[in-house]
DNA sequence: ACCGGGATGTTCT
DNA sequence: GAACATCCCGGTG
């Protein structure tokens, strides 16, 4: 990693959609461990039916209604955390969802706490993999990641989001849930090879998931 | 390669 | 009691 700058808080304060394509390429940093954002997932708060925080502030979805560039954990499926980072400003919950890195640096770690990777673009390439390669549970929900108070960072070395990036709908969520098919709010780097595959059963490939 | 199903526990109805 | 912003493994082609 070469000169890492750190992120003004005004970076995180519009709405996820805004905030979304411009967090591509940003770089996750934990320790040794180090990754560039490659795809990410708007969550628009009270307007938005699949968000956690569609139905009101719970003990949570809290972190979601507090101040901008912070780690919004939840835990899932019974076994797996997701990151979220928080979007505007305090007392209106927006969230992006971060769904796949690629790893630069701190692989031997990485691999460490994720003994089922059989190849390192395993390592964080869906959103609870990524929480497992950077070791992100339930405490560091509410973690600054301005400030890096629980020692996770986000960080530019200068490298610019994708000027048009892949856009797609959303993976995972059930049309009870909220899906919207009209909605494209899945971001990607074109061509990474980290991407997450697609929603298990929908009969598409990674490829036709993520379009133009 | 592409399925299908099981794991596991928190949260909300 | 159901759903869940998922992952992994073992089947089949």
């Amino acid at each position: 990693m070469s000169d890492p700058l750190t992120l003004d808080l005004s970076f995180f304060e519009g709405d996820s959609t805004t905030v979304a394509p411009k967090l591509l390429n940003l770089l996750l940093v934990r320790g040794r461990r180090v990754a560039r954002i490659v795809e990410v997932e708007a969550y628009a708060g009270a307007s938005d039916a699949a968000s956690h925080a569609y139905r009101g502030k719970t003990p949570r979805n809290a972190t979601m209604f507090g101040p901008p560039g912070h780690l919004y954990v939840y835990f899932t499926y019974g076994m797996h955390f997701c990151a979220n980072v928080v979007c505007r400003e305090a007392g209106v919950a927006s969230a992006v969802l971060l769904r796949a890195l690629a790893p630069l640096e701190g692989l031997e770690e990485m691999r460490a706490l994720r003994p089922a990777a059989r190849r390192d673009v395993d390592l964080c390439s869906g959103p609870a993999r990524l929480c497992q390669a950077f070791g992100i549970v339930r405490a560091d929900d509410g973690a600054d990641l301005v400030t890096g108070d629980h020692g996770i960072t986000l960080v530019s070395d200068g490298f610019a989001p994708p000027a048009a990036p892949l856009r797609g709908t959303r993976v995972g969520l059930s049309a009870k849930a909220g899906a919207d098919g009209a909605l494209l709010w899945r971001y990607a780097v074109t061509g990474d090879q980290n991407v997450s595959r697609p929603r298990p059963n929908s009969g598409l490939t990674a490829a036709e998931t993520v379009v133009r």
